[in-house]
DNA sequence: GTGAAAGCGCTAACAG
DNA sequence: CTGTTAGCGCTTTCAC
């Protein structure tokens, strides 16, 4: 039963190799080999005996054997911290979209949310010996990245880039939160929290520039976070911290949408109407939110256009044509929907501060 | 720029192989091999003498030159139809686990639901030469599936098996589809229309169960089926099809969650109210149908046994200890939630009937 | 225990 | 245009 034992299965005993295709279709190696590659320089004739051999015994070039000697796989990787992350989707189809029109393949790998589990899959990258490596929003320590670097070409997704071998992609988290304060300030809010996204990159510069932004509009004094993560679960815990709170916050920014979602689970399950006793503002702009029924104002991130930038940044690298870092910047924007509105009259309450 | 220029980037030069660790280290190549794949009968003082100079040259055994004489990979590939919808998560956090537990990497693609495209990433996979490949709702025609299987393992998700070199995980899609009308039924619905899912062979069977599920219940009369897809987008128009119809139907079901959400939605835009003028339920039981702003009822689908299911069927055939096709059904069950309760009294219509 | 040699399937010169 | 040769980096006998 160990994996280590010896595979008995028949396909793989049975798989026909280039000689086997040379020999029927009665040329040489090399011949199906330029053919395999697409390189022309082969007559009409043995080409299509070529063909036709391959065809007959279901051959596939071994692409394990040709990276091997070309010292390159025409594969990206793409680490992503879970699946369960719409905005992630977005990212992805950009990736898939540009590397295929350079002609790449992309595999993917996933870490869930697991520093030591991202860490191992990096390795099995790295190990296949991609040309390329996206992580996208890595929790893994800057040290790993930064080994991880020297290997391969690495683009980083919203996160800072650990060392100058890496390029990095992304959001500006920072102005991004500030948004979401505004927009709440705008509206008449002063007691604003914030549900924290976790340990993720990410969540704590969206929680530094929740604090900058709070600074910057005189509103030090209503700073109030809550320990949440980059799920719904995170957001119930959150405003089950905040509902310890008094007074209660007017407005909660949640550090992402999924976070959001739970928040608003939870706020209604507390009786509490939204936006009418609070507004509630989340970040990715995630398919979730433009649901009609969930409508929940949000902060943009371009993750399509993030991961094309990913792949063209890396492209650069693979083709050697580059060598300095780079590191792009994405502006976020403020989308409203139906979450959030003016605070409520609440004299009472209000009267007593200040 | 083309993808077949010459890589210079600086990495891929430096990258040192076995032979570099053995010199490093004062001896040969075939030491180094054995601590790097964890066997014994190697002398703690060269052991330690080999893992040091790995370190100290940031070494990576090449798995592809690895896998090229081992001939297997101890990967497994998973092809999913898109990121999207998040059942497909539980189905790979299963895959993941199981895999993990038989010291197996995992790696996914996804042909973004258009066939040409996922031909190609089970292509992709094959030439890795992956040791198994999980097909998760494959759209491909069943030729390419078959002719995949012939080369490698196989378990297709969620689809009948093309021939008998594939094993199959299912979930019983017409009985689940049978579960939702009954329920409906069950709450005095008898006009029950159904917004269908497209081509996917999930989608199909689903539709094949309602219409069973119809007749059975001697319905008939009131089969009503609109197009959509498995997407909210594909909700909307099956909403917007069915708003032609006279009369419209009191229930609606829904092929997937998304699709349902997508209903709701156009429902809810139209003016109808969730469940006292129209009942609606999904299928797949998602995290999003749990959502209290959703709260949908829906049929449940577990997506993660699904996933360790098809890695067990994997392991079996690639160690060789099965070679005869196993067909795995599980069994779905019924939720209910917000979005079901019993029909309007409408004499009116109702009395025009029959 | 350890090292030397052969070869996995393929490509990349180069010679015909 | 076509065939031959020599590796790619690694594992795997098989001697020592």
């Amino acid at each position: 039963m160990s994996p280590r034992g010896k595979s008995v299965n028949p396909q793989s005993q049975s798989r026909p190799t280039i000689h086997d295709v040379a020999r029927r279709a009665k040329v040489s190696k090399s011949l199906v080999s330029m053919v395999t590659r697409g390189e022309n320089g082969v007559s009409a004739g043995k080409r299509a005996a070529i063909l036709e051999a391959i065809e007959e015994l279901n051959y596939r070039p071994n692409i394990i054997a040709r990276s091997l000697v070309q010292r390159r796989t025409r594969i990206l990787g793409v680490m992503i911290p879970d699946l369960r992350n719409p905005f992630f989707s977005d990212v992805v189809s950009g990736i898939q979209v540009r590397a295929r029109e350079l002609g790449f393949r992309v595999l993917f790998n996933t870490g869930e949310r697991q520093p030591a589990l991202e860490e191992s899959a990096i390795e099995g990258l790295l190990e296949l010996r991609v040309d390329g490596l996206i992580l996208a929003a890595p929790r893994a320590e800057d040290r790993v990245i930064a080994h991880a670097g020297r290997w391969a070409p690495i683009v980083v997704l919203n996160r800072n880039s650990p060392d100058d071998s890496c390029d990095s992609v992304s959001n500006d988290n920072i102005a991004g939160a500030g948004l979401a304060v505004e927009h709440c300030a705008d509206l008449g809010h002063r007691r604003i929290a914030l549900i924290e996204g976790g340990a993720g990159i990410a969540a704590r510069t969206r929680c530094e520039g929740y604090l900058r932004a709070m600074r910057r509009l005189g509103l030090a004094d209503h700073i109030l976070t809550a320990q949440g993560a980059h799920n719904e679960e995170g957001g119930r815990r959150g405003v089950q911290e905040l509902l310890q709170a008094e007074p209660f916050p007017t407005a909660i920014f949640a550090s992402n949408d999924l976070c959001a979602i739970g928040a608003m689970d939870a706020l209604e399950e507390a009786g509490l109407r939204i936006p009418e006793d609070v507004s509630l503002v989340g970040f990715d702009n995630t398919t979730l939110a433009a649901l009609r029924h969930i409508s929940l104002t949000s902060i943009n991130q371009p993750g399509c256009d993030m991961g094309r930038s990913a792949v063209e940044r890396l492209w650069e690298r693979i083709d050697g044509e580059r060598t300095t870092p780079q590191h792009d910047v994405v502006v976020p924007s403020l989308v409203v929907r139906s979450t959030t509105g003016p605070p409520r009259e609440d004299p009472g309450i209000e009267g007593v501060e200040f």
